[in-house]
DNA sequence: GGCGGAGGCGCC
DNA sequence: AGGGCGCCTCCGCC
């Protein structure tokens, strides 16, 4: 059952309507200061899926009022995905005009936490028109069409699944930005006192910092360097007799002169303090907690971005901060080799699957003589899924060719459709886009007749960097796929397990790894869900093909002793 | 002054 | 030596 949530001018109004999107009884009509109740009661008598424009429109305003739903159905995410999905291509919902279900959410876009005065009520209510259609039709009418769309497609199941996980996805985004990351401003602040040294005023560097500087500009003989400048610093460098292109990291790294240790240290502490330092943290830290937003979606791979404060770049350095709060526990779960085991299940190879069954799956393929060390085979590995040709990953492909030609074969095939303009396409329905006007203009004229040589190469090598993005796309969708089930198995088991803000809840995802804060109590039952909802998520995706996807887990205080 | 690309680097 | 991101600073441009 679906219930349909729509803006009115003065409020909201509930459709309730069966699984062809027909009305089953009569809707209601509401102030918007009374949906929260109103969704609370119909959630609690009939657990319908919710059915709304948007979550990031309206979910964060309910959990402000204490309310959690089940299930949702997010028309715009969907929409999105059964535009460019080949397993829609025929539909009216994918051949019609872009319309307004085609707009990115952008504005309208409210902040999470319980500090704003102005709530996303006011401005739905200021923004919906008086509308001459029946308040309700529009986003009604998009339900039906989407259902339509998936009741078309050839594999309806698949897509399906596909549109719960990224609904469901959005859903925990929500919750989490809304609860948080437990995060203790003053450990963070003690670590970011040992290594730069105590706080400045504003604008000024750190001691620890401002000496390195000065090694630097002492190493290297100029007195006035402004090390934040890559062109500055490339100048002095190379008076000082550094052979260097780029004041890039790993190109430093092999240059033997005695500037170079400091100045990679400095490096890393500067930007320590620039992306994670205490402007940051006034920023971004509120009560405890570190309250990102999570954009489900925003990879075109179907894997999440998120904006403010950098939630899935934070690094290794800052994590020590990370804390259960006292009485609670943190059980951190990270999926072992996912990328490749997908792969291993998307092509069916089963040589690969038993590869990383019951382990490692990079021991495996030393085990079996496929390749000398497990750093080799994950070298070879990943430079299969990102399209390596060179180097140590490109030497080792014929190897890993010869052993899995099915795994090797579908990520191949994914390259050669990517150089011909074509589509790819995940393992639940999601596919990639078609590359933009320029990309086809630069094949265009390579087949002129009188292209030049210069024209050709362009066009090659274009195609190319398109054939390693669909060849990457469908593992990377996949896996995200994967990650989304697995998500949404886990958040349905701790609700059961009392979830939300006083029981065990999610608190951070980050592609193959996923955070639970919990009560210390239900700790062990929290990590027990994880490992279910791992099998689980497998066999949604893949049904009884037997392929493993291990996770690690660990319950621990602070997410610095997770790994 | 604001804007946006480039350089650079963090994460998977 | 090869995919996907976000975000910081610098720097040239309007």
């Amino acid at each position: 059952m679906y219930a349909v949530l729509t803006a009115t001018p003065n409020g909201a109004r509930i459709d309730v309507v069966d699984a062809d999107g027909a009305a089953v009884d009569g809707s209601r009509s509401m102030r918007r200061l009374e949906i929260p109740a109103a969704v609370s009661e119909l959630e609690r008598a009939s657990r319908p899926r919710w059915v709304w424009d948007s979550t990031a429109r309206w979910y964060p305003e309910l959990l402000r009022a204490g309310i959690r739903v089940d299930r949702c159905h997010d028309l715009r995410l969907c929409h999105t995905i059964l535009r460019s999905s080949e397993l829609t291509a025929d539909s009216v919902l994918a051949r019609a005009a872009a319309g307004e279900w085609d707009v990115p959410l952008d504005d309208v876009q409210p902040s999470t936490g319980p500090a704003d005065s102005a709530t996303l009520f006011d401005l739905l209510a200021v923004d919906s028109p008086p509308g001459e259609d029946e308040p309700g039709t529009a986003v009604a009418d998009e339900l039906r069409a989407q259902l339509a769309a998936v009741a078309g497609a050839e594999a309806p199941g698949r897509i399906r699944l596909l549109l719960a996980a990224e609904s469901a996805g959005a859903l925990s985004a929500a919750e989490m930005s809304f609860d948080g990351l437990p995060f203790d401003a003053a450990i963070h602040d003690r670590v970011l006192t040992e290594l730069l040294g105590s706080r400045p005023r504003d604008g000024d560097r750190p001691e620890r910092l401002e000496a390195l500087a000065d090694v630097v500009r002492r190493t290297l003989d100029s007195p006035d360097l402004h090390p934040d400048s890559p062109a500055e610093l490339l100048r002095a460098l190379r008076r000082a007799g550094v052979p260097a292109t780029s004041t890039r990291q790993w190109e430093l790294k092999s240059i033997d002169h005695p500037a170079i240790p400091p100045l990679l240290e400095y490096k890393k502490l500067s930007r320590l303090l620039s992306a994670n330092g205490w402007t940051w943290m006034d920023t971004w830290i509120r009560e405890g907690r570190f309250h990102p937003e999570y954009v489900p979606g925003g990879v075109v791979t179907g894997r999440w971005a998120a904006k403010g404060g950098g939630a899935l770049q934070l690094p290794g350095q800052v994590r020590g901060a990370v804390v259960a709060d006292p009485g609670w526990k943190l059980v951190v779960a990270d999926a072992a080799q996912l990328e490749p085991r997908v792969l291993a299940a998307l092509s069916g190879d089963d040589a690969m699957a038993s590869a990383g069954r019951g382990k490692d799956l990079y021991q495996g393929l030393v085990d079996r003589g496929v390749v000398d060390t497990r750093a080799s085979a994950k070298v070879a590995m990943l430079g299969a899924m990102y399209g390596a040709t060179q180097g140590q990953a490109g030497r080792l492909m014929p190897r890993l060719a010869k052993a899995y030609p099915q795994a090797i074969g579908m990520v191949e095939n994914a390259a050669r459709a990517g150089e011909q303009g074509k589509q790819v396409t995940t393992r639940l329905g999601r596919s990639s886009p078609l590359p933009g006007e320029a990309w086809l203009a630069a094949q265009a004229d390579a087949r002129a007749e009188d292209a030049g040589d210069a024209a050709r190469a362009r066009a090659r090598s274009a195609a190319r960097d398109w054939g390693r993005f669909t060849r990457n796309f469908i593992v990377q969708g996949s896996a995200a796929e994967w990650a989304l089930c697995w998500m949404a198995h886990l958040r349905s088991s701790l609700r059961e397990l009392g979830g939300g803000p006083t029981g065990p809840h999610l608190v951070f995802f980050l592609h193959d790894e996923v955070m639970v804060h919990t009560p210390e109590a239900t700790a062990d039952a929290v990590r027990d869900a994880v490992h279910a909802a791992a099998a689980a998520a497998g066999r949604s995706l893949f049904g009884t093909f037997p392929v493993d996807f291990p996770v690690t887990t660990a319950i621990v205080d602070s997410y610095a002793d997770a790994k």
